[in-house]
DNA sequence: CGGCATCCCTTTTGATACTG
DNA sequence: CAGTATCAAAAGGGATGCCG
């Protein structure tokens, strides 16, 4: 009389059973998603990251906050006077880029502006 | 006095900016990733994605709406009894294999269960 | 400039119940 | 089995103000 089924593979999803379900906890907000993106041209600004997203600056905050902490994402400080914040990705971060390549190529083929059919 | 700042290059994200934009809006929620990558390995009917994926019957219903809509799953119904209703990827869900591929190869080279450092 | 805190509204999601 | 409807809780996100 347990609780959870014992013939259910994985009881609540545990993320461990498969690894792209971790990486989709990871990675699947599309403002996480763009910030990803974006960095993937170099190290940005807090405030170009702002721009370049939309995102509020409480919301980038957060996005990059979760994406430190999953250690795809660096941040490097100028110890100058105005503090000057560059983000940039880490090697795991990098290592996104064919998953935005794909993506990218996905939907130039299938994702047209105008739905286009002529 | 404009709310918009006409120096701006796009007022507010015009997802036709950039083609991927456009795709992390249709694929960028861990719902619709999830549902996606579980299609993959073929037709499934409601209630395996549900247990597959964890989410309940609302939230599966809506995430499957959302991409039916987008066109990127189909559904087949069997005029039976108790009705089977069974969801697979158009083709042009079906292209997103490569990114799926990419994102599984990722998390299977960073995404460690135990964070193994050995 | 970077970013945290607060207020508050919107969206998402889960339970639960009900129908074909 | 495959959903839809309703309700209430939780998370997400914007605006603004403030501080280092």
């Amino acid at each position: 009389m347990d609780v959870s089924d014992p013939e259910d593979p994985f009881s609540e999803m545990d993320p461990q059973a498969c690894p792209t379900a971790e990486a989709m906890d990871v990675v699947g907000t599309e403002w996480r998603m763009n910030v990803l993106h974006d960095l993937q041209n170099g190290e940005m600004r807090f405030n170009e990251l702002k721009e370049a997203t939309g995102a509020s600056s409480r919301t980038l905050s957060q996005t990059l906050d979760a994406l430190m902490d999953a250690g795809l994402v660096d941040r490097r400080m100028e110890e100058a006077s105005p503090v000057a914040t560059y983000y940039s990705l880490t090697e795991k971060g990098e290592a996104l880029g064919p998953v935005f390549d794909e993506l990218d190529a996905w939907a130039r083929e299938w994702v047209d502006p105008d739905e286009v059919e002529g």
